[in-house]
DNA sequence: ACAGCCATGTAACTCGTTACATGATTAC
DNA sequence: GTAATCATGTAACGAGTTACATGGCTGT
């Protein structure tokens, strides 16, 4: 058995750390839902695959309840969560990686013509606007909440984090496009 | 023979419509030195797999010399121009994909203690200095070739977007740094 | 009855990494 | 002479995806 975990194991086993018991199709809802804007949400096979490995980890216990439909809740272990403490504070923390694909179209924005990338930029200000829209959908349910000592102050951070962040986007985008614009 | 490439195919192919050939050695310092800040720069290894399979489907072609030690150079065709141009304007650009651990052990603070995740946001603001230093010495390398019509006009554009992304993850870091402080 | 959601997986595959191997050339 | 850099790959592996398969439950 392996030691070390790939860090979308403790991504998931972070979504099960405030206090409740989800199934695998609940927690890939809940990856769609907010882990999507600062890593990835998994593939449904995968967050199956990884709920086993959590298991035979002991750092999740399964409940099976067997009616006609099989479902399987998953709640985070003591183990799981010393772990996760652990993985905190002594594993370095890897700087982001970003796969950009409008910086890098725009950086060979020579083999074509200003028009093409002009749009493309555009295009990006829009998908920023509904994914900015859907993240403060989730901030906003959160409202009242958020307090320090709160149970979802965290996740309040870190999508007013990745608000600003949409924010930032949008204004460069917007002032590589002014530049664009200006020697046509 | 697939029809559709990886976007790292292209992304490397990009790196080669600069108007120079260059050995698999050479395209990967050029990725670790730019391509890195707004894609991944691939393993060496990967550089000569991406580059045999751009040779076979014709995207670029090799210049062998045989000399005691074997180096071949590699330059764009106009197949792999015509191609690149067609994925500019035709293939849908993506969303970008973070994984951004500095958000995600965020996420899940309130399992350690606020101490540690103060040290962790600090530690991701050196990181981001020294990251934003290494791009500003690229983009002051570009200075004179990078105004409209200039071979570098692009990657100019792309190296302020760099800048000013790492700028505002700086200050958004400070003040989430700030909100943690407040209540201690 | 039928669509859509709930729920759980398996199989095949691609991308990309690390580890390893080899040897020439250059700088000190 | 020896360390660093130049140069090119192969092999084994892991992470993660898409496609596929199965079937129960719920609302209309």
């Amino acid at each position: 058995m392996r030691q070390d975990l790939p860090i979308t194991s403790f991504a998931l086993l972070g979504l099960l750390t405030f206090g409740d018991e989800l199934t695998g199709y609940e927690l890939k809802q809940r990856a769609d839902l907010t882990m999507r804007f600062y890593w990835t949400s998994p593939a449904t096979s995968q967050v199956y695959t990884e709920l086993a490995r959590l298991a035979e980890h002991g750092l999740v216990a399964a409940d099976t309840e067997d009616g006609n439909r099989r479902t399987t809740r998953y709640r985070i272990t003591a183990k799981g969560r010393r772990r996760l403490r652990e993985w905190m504070g002594r594993t370095p923390t890897r700087f982001p990686t970003l796969k950009h694909p409008v910086a890098l179209k725009l950086l060979m924005g020579h083999v074509t013509d200003d028009q093409t990338v002009i749009e493309m930029l555009e295009g990006y200000v829009e998908q920023l606007a509904a994914n900015r829209a859907d993240l403060q959908a989730v901030r906003d349910s959160l409202v009242g909440r958020d307090e320090p000592g709160d149970a979802f102050r965290n996740p309040a951070l870190v999508a007013d984090w990745g608000l600003a962040y949409y924010d930032s986007e949008a204004e460069i985008a917007e002032k590589t496009l002014a530049r664009l614009r200006e020697n046509r």
